[in-house]
DNA sequence: CCGAAGCCATAAGCTCAGATCATGGCAACG
DNA sequence: CGTTGCCATGATCTGAGCTTATGGCTTCGG
C-alpha cells in the first residue's frame, strides 16, 4: 500500500514540476524524495513521472493516479480536522442516558444553556424508568454519560450536580391546600397519586413516607412523571413530584406544598471512564446550572 | 499527519469492536495495534475509542473521524488501482504528436486497430505543419510519442514504422493521364499544386523535383494536405501526395500516377525515453500495420 | 471466593523504513 | 569547454513499527 507520505510527495512534485523544489517545500532532501517516488512507482506498476532535463512530466500512469492521490490526502486531512474539531467541542453527538423524570426536570434547562454554546452538537437521549436500569445500561456501554441518582458501587467517574427538591401537589380545594408548607405525616391517611412499580419516583415516595412513619395508600398509579401533578390537581390525592418539573407552570387547580423537613434527591452525572471532552463540557453546564436542580421555583 | 496504516487499524478495530480480533485480521500483534491507535488518538486530540471490558465503543471524536478515515483508505486504494490499470493498459490517455499529413495518412487506420484492443484509452493529438516543429515540441515535453519522418540527432528512442509512397494526382483529361506510371521529369514543365512554405510536404516535393533535375513551377499553394488531390483533380496541375491519403477514394475527375522511380517518405515513431507501456503498445500497432503505410491502395 | 480466561496497556529490544550526506551522470547554457 | 542545474545511487544514521514479555483489570465458572 502506498503511504500518504508518498502520495504527498508525488502531488507536490507534480505541482512544482520539480523534484528539487518539492523537496525544499516538504523540508526533506531531494534524494529522500526521489527514493519515495521510486518506491511509489514500483507499487504503481510503472513510471508516474517522466524526468526531463529541466522539468518533470506526468505519464499516463501518473495522470491516472493523480486525482485519487489528491482525494486521499484531502480525506486524511478531513479525518484529522473532524476528529480535532470533535475533541474541541465543535461537532459530534453527545449521548445521554437518564431517567424519565429527569428528562422532564433538570435536562431541559441544561440543554437550553448547552445549545447556546454548542449549537452544532447533536444530542441523543436514552431514557429509563428506574435507576437500576440506567446503571445497567451504562455498564453495557450505552451513552457517553448518565444523569440520575448517584449509583452505588460505581467504578467510573461521578460528579455531583446538586439536589432536586420533591414537593407535594394537591387540588386547590383540598383541605390541605393551606399555606406553602406541610409535614409529610399530615398526609399519612391520604390516598396518594403514586407511580407504577419500577418507576424511579415510586421508591422515592415510599422511602420518604417510611421515614415519616407511614405507608402511603394508593389512589392511582401512573407511569408518567408529568401526569402525577395533573392527577393531583384534579383531586385524586396528593402527589410527590420534583420541584423542577413544575417549571413550566402548575396544572390548573393545583396547589404546591413544600415539605418540612424537605425531601430531596441528589443528582449525579457519571461516566465509565474519564469523560470525553464533550461529556465533560456538558457536565460543567449541568453543574453550573445546579440552581435549576434545587430551589428555583 | 495520520498514516494510512493508523487509519486502517482504527477502522478495523471499529468494524470488529475488538483490538485482538482486528490485530489478528491485520496480521500484527495486539500491542502493535494498541500503540498505533494511541498514536492516532494523540494526533486527533482525544480518545477515539472507549475501551470496555469485552468490547470497544466509539467516542464522539471517533465518530467524527470514522467516515473520513474510510474515505481516505478508499481513495488511496483507488489511486493504486487507477495507476496499475493505466500501467496495465486499461485506462489512461495517450498523447500523440504528428504532422497534418500523417493525421490524414497512417494514423486513421492505426487508430481504428487501436480502438479494437484499447477502447478505454483516450487519444490526444498534437498536429504540426513541419517536421522541425514536431521535433521541437517533442523536445519541449509535448506528447508521449511522435509519429513522423525520422528526426536527425534524436537522443531518445526511435522505431522505424515503414515508408509511405508519394504518388501524383492529375485530372482525368490531363494529357499525362495515361497508364499508371510516369517519370517525374516528364512533368518538369508543368505548373504544380504545391504546398505552403513550411508545410512538410513542400520540402518533399521540392527535393524530389530537384533529384529529377528541375524546380517545380507553382500553379497554387495549399496549407491543407487533403486539398491537394482535389485541386489536382480539378485540373490545376499535378500534385504529389502520400498514397495513403487516397485510401478513402480518389477525388472525382482525378487520375493517379505512380512515380518511376518511386518517391517515398520513411516514417518513424519516437519517444524521449523508454516508451511508456501505453506508448509502446501503440507503436506496436503502428508497426504491425506497416502495410498500411506502404503499398496498399 | 478463587483461579482461569479474556482483553487491552506498557516496557524492552530488534528490524526495517526514511532520512541525510556524498557523489555521479547527464543536459543546458554562456 | 567550464559551470550550473537537476535527478539518481550508495553508504550510513536515526526513528518508526514491530515482537515478546509482562502487568492490570474485568468477567466467568466451579
Amino acid at each position: 500500500m502506498a503511504t500518504l507520505r508518498q502520495l504527498e510527495y508525488f502531488v507536490m512534485v507534480v505541482d512544482e514540476s520539480s523534484f528539487t523544489k518539492a523537496a525544499e517545500l516538504l523540508h526533506v532532501t531531494q534524494p529522500a524524495l526521489s527514493h519515495q517516488i521510486r518506491t511509489l512507482e514500483r507499487s504503481a506498476g510503472g513510471p508516474l513521472l517522466e524526468r526531463l532535463p529541466r522539468t518533470v512530466r506526468l505519464t499516463p500512469t501518473g495522470r491516472a493516479m493523480l486525482p485519487h492521490a489528491r482525494a486521499a490526502l484531502a480525506d486524511a486531512e478531513r479525518a484529522r480536522c473532524a476528529a480535532r474539531q470533535a475533541a474541541g467541542l465543535e461537532v459530534g453527538e453527545l449521548q445521554i442516558a437518564t431517567l424519565y423524570s429527569i428528562t422532564l426536570g433538570v435536562l431541559p434547562a441544561a440543554l437550553r444553556r448547552w445549545r447556546l454554546t454548542h449549537p452544532e452538537v447533536g444530542i441523543r437521549l436514552f431514557e429509563h424508568r428506574h435507576t437500576e436500569e440506567l446503571i445497567e445500561a451504562m455498564n453495557a456501554g450505552e451513552a457517553d454519560l448518565a444523569v440520575g441518582p448517584e449509583p452505588t458501587d460505581w467504578s467510573g467517574v461521578t460528579r455531583t450536580l446538586g439536589t432536586e427538591e420533591l414537593v407535594v401537589v394537591v387540588a386547590s380545594d383540598d383541605p390541605a391546600a393551606i399555606g406553602d408548607t406541610i409535614k409529610l405525616q399530615d398526609l399519612a391517611d391520604r390516598a396518594w397519586v403514586h407511580y407504577a412499580p419500577g418507576h424511579g419516583l415510586a421508591d422515592v415516595l415510599d422511602h420518604a413516607c417510611a421515614q415519616a412513619g407511614f405507608e402511603p395508600r394508593i389512589a392511582v398509579r401512573t407511569e408518567q412523571t408529568a401526569a402525577a401533578p395533573a392527577l393531583a390537581a384534579a383531586g385524586l390525592g396528593p402527589a410527590l413530584v420534583p420541584d423542577n418539573i413544575l417549571d413550566n407552570g402548575l396544572p390548573t387547580g393545583g396547589h404546591v406544598l413544600h415539605l418540612d423537613p424537605p425531601v430531596r434527591r441528589t443528582l449525579t452525572a457519571y461516566t465509565r471512564g474519564e469523560p470525553d471532552p464533550l461529556a465533560a463540557a456538558f457536565i460543567d453546564v449541568l453543574v453550573w446550572g445546579d440552581g435549576a436542580a434545587g430551589t428555583r421555583r
